[in-house]
DNA sequence: ACAGGTCAAGGATAC
DNA sequence: GTATCCTTGACCTGT
């Protein structure tokens, strides 16, 4: 079991930069390039960081290229030298320690849209996304249902057609979330068996949004969707003032954390850990948990 | 140096 | 139909 966090290391001294349209319009690709060399500097010495703290997970930021699936971006970042010898450095370094990386298109990113511009740019997204994690060899790219339109059953019957038309690379890679207000896990699932996406289960969101089915019944799903694939990548966050509040708490509670493991039972997984405090929440369940197993 | 408003995105909701 | 909120962290402008 490999544990992770999200993007941002606040042990680390220097931060992710990106930059407005504006910008772009007024310094053209050359800015777009310097930001995306430090972001990536800044990947790098992350996963550094981790390795020296036994942390063998990393979501990667979606903003590590600015404005990267952006329709007005003209630069094509993924043949730059510059980029590609940080991508190959990251490569090199993830593969030597045994690490799993992933990205998270943001809420934006919808596969089920009814409008054609909004499913265009977010393809363009996962186009990047994929792009930059083949780069890396990351292999996760984790996205939510969408939205629900008036009618779910039509936006998952959407999203499935549209998953059809992904490119074989981007469908390698996409998983779908259960989400805290519209998707329920069963949701997921009902996707899930038309089209063979596996599913990243979330179980804050799940605590936030289920109609009420035993856990034990959803997960035999969760874990065959992975069959094939690899080992199952799941979420974990605690509440910020009670179980079912969506806000992040700062840090996962012990017991919330227990309660995973009781629900995983022994199935070998890794687990992204969202908490606000980020990687110092990892290292608060590797001192808390680990050593009472 | 710092505060606070702005940006980027699409959907949901209230009016 | 329109306005506002949701969410996020850094940008960016004005002081």
């Amino acid at each position: 079991m490999r544990l992770g966090y999200a993007c941002i290391n606040l042990s680390l001294p220097t931060k992710f930069k990106t930059c407005r349209l504006a910008t772009f319009y007024q310094r053209g690709p050359s800015i777009i390039k310097e930001l995306s060399v430090h972001n990536l500097q800044n990947v790098l010495a992350a996963l550094e960081w981790n390795r020296s703290h036994n942390i063998l997970f990393y979501r990667m930021s979606t903003g590590i290229v600015p404005l990267g699936s952006h329709e007005k971006m003209t630069w094509d970042w993924w043949n730059d030298e510059d980029i590609l010898q940080l991508t190959k450095q990251i490569k090199k370094y993830k593969d030597k320690y045994n690490m799993r990386l992933s990205m998270h298109p943001g809420q934006f990113t919808l596969l089920n849209t009814p409008k054609e511009d909004v499913l265009e740019r977010s393809i363009a997204d996962l186009e990047y996304h994929d792009k930059l994690l083949q780069l890396v060899g990351g292999t996760d790219m984790i996205i939510h249902g969408g939205g629900e339109y008036g009618n779910l059953d039509l936006a998952k019957a959407r999203f499935i057609e549209n998953y059809k038309k992904l490119s074989s690379s981007i469908k390698r890679k996409l998983r779908l979330e259960n989400d805290d207000r519209t998707y329920t896990l069963s949701d997921v699932i009902d996707i899930y068996k038309e089209s063979s996406i596996p599913i990243c289960f979330d179980i804050h969101h799940h605590n936030c949004n289920n109609p009420d089915q035993p856990i034990e019944l959803l997960l035999d799903h969760v874990f065959t969707s992975w069959d094939k694939v690899g080992i199952p990548k799941v979420h974990i966050s605690s509440g910020k003032e009670h179980i079912n509040d969506r806000r992040h708490h700062d840090y996962v509670f012990e017991k919330d954390f227990l309660s995973l493991l009781s629900v995983l039972k022994d199935k070998d997984v890794d687990i992204m850990v969202e908490a606000k405090m980020k990687e110092l929440a990892v290292l608060k369940i590797q001192k808390e948990v680990y050593k009472k197993l």
